[in-house]
DNA sequence: ATAGCGTCCGAACGGTCGTACGCTAAAGGG
DNA sequence: CCCTTTAGCGTACGACCGTTCGGACGCTAT
């Protein structure tokens, strides 16, 4: 999937203009996840590195094209601190967790400063049209994608109960990621972190229990009801 | 709520400034649920109304005081449309369920041309500090607390198992209606809506099954892993 | 009849937006 | 050594932003 991400923007860092517009995407992405991809300007963006208005625009072109410049290295960042930290567990169940938990600590490390890139743009252009939206809509697609094959292969595997519906399950650990980055911006409170883990955890079968326990139903390893500690 | 919602804005539309200032909010909150708060502008409004800039700015005095008044007619809306649906219920899981049920449906009936205005908004103005961003916060937080409330009664009643995490519900059931508006409106898909109910069922235990099922653990009603059908 | 007030308009303000054009200065290969 | 390319700057533009101000109009009460 990197290798679509990365289709769009030239890997040459090594030239200067490669190194300027490298300067100009990290920032860029850095405003964009707390003010947005419409809040990011040309104008402050130039001031913040010391560039003027017109030379910046003349590594793009169009703020549009910085944009999807913007969501593509967003991606980039996103994929390699998350799917990429998942690529050592085995495909399947464990590859789920990991992805599920490399997802959680991608927030705690801050790896955006105003909390999951995807969310906030989703969010923002969920209800306009055009170029932006479709690639926003289209790297989220493939991180859900990515999660339902793995819950396909755990239930192939039988560390999820045959006949689960990989779309619920997507649905409601995307939920879970929601709720997480909702709690964290919205609220500031740390506690999510557990909550969501938790939730996980409750989704997915405790990592001890449903890995030794037999695949269906029997002692509901992990199903248990929501309980303190 | 209703009361403290409704302190802000002045209740009367009998007069001219009323029903036009009725007016300007009514198209305000429809703009501003599908543009955001910060893409909602003077100007358009309106233009949308066929008034001046300065006669649409002559009711609020400010930008600023434009949005809290459209944050307050959303928060209005929003509790009426969903809260209010579900006072027939009995306090605890009763009223949970239909909260919940409530919520899922104000995006079916499309309340807001732009999906739930308060996950929007909440997003937009999630990474910023002010006014806007407090009274957001504080009506998310009103909702969540009305929420965490029947969660309690229905562990007192013996409706869901003694031990419940409020906060852990709540966060999750978050999650699953932040899912379902997520799903419905990036990718346009109104299968969202079964998954969503199958979600909240889930974790408030299937309504046949809960109701007739013993309090504590037992059969584990409702609690069942995530199977298609 | 007239004074006053509520309601809204039109024009204008300074500011910021994205974008276009033309220039300079350095770099690099023939 | 020249000539082209590259990288960036400065200036200017038209559009739109939120906001201010003075005035027009109609209703109401005196």
């Amino acid at each position: 999937m990197l290798a679509i991400v990365s289709a769009v923007s030239p890997r040459r860092s090594s030239t200067e203009a490669g190194r300027t517009r490298a300067a100009i995407l990290a920032r860029g992405v850095a405003v964009a996840s707390t003010e947005g991809l419409e809040g990011l300007t040309i104008g402050r963006l130039a001031t913040d590195l010391g560039l003027s208005k017109s030379g910046l625009l003349g590594h793009f072109g169009s703020k549009e094209s910085l944009q999807l410049a913007v969501v593509d290295t967003a991606a980039e960042i996103f994929f390699r601190e998350t799917a990429d930290h998942a690529i050592g567990a085995a495909p399947g169940l464990p590859r789920l967790r990991a992805m599920c938990e490399a997802w959680i600590s991608h927030l705690e490390r801050e790896v955006f400063p105003g909390g999951c890139f995807f969310t906030a743009a989703a969010s923002e252009y969920d209800d306009r049209d055009g170029p932006v939206r479709d690639a926003v809509a289209g790297l989220v697609g493939l991180w859900e994608r990515d999660l339902r094959l793995h819950v396909r292969l755990a239930v192939q595997a039988g560390d999820l109960p045959a006949g689960t519906d990989s779309d619920q399950v997507v649905f409601e650990l995307v939920g879970q990621m929601l709720a997480l980055n909702h709690t964290l911006r919205l609220h500031r409170d740390r506690g999510g972190f557990v909550r969501a883990r938790r939730a996980m955890a409750r989704l997915l079968g405790q990592p001890e229990a449903t890995i030794s326990a037999p695949p269906a139903d029997a002692p509901q390893p992990g199903r248990a009801p929501v309980t303190s500690a």
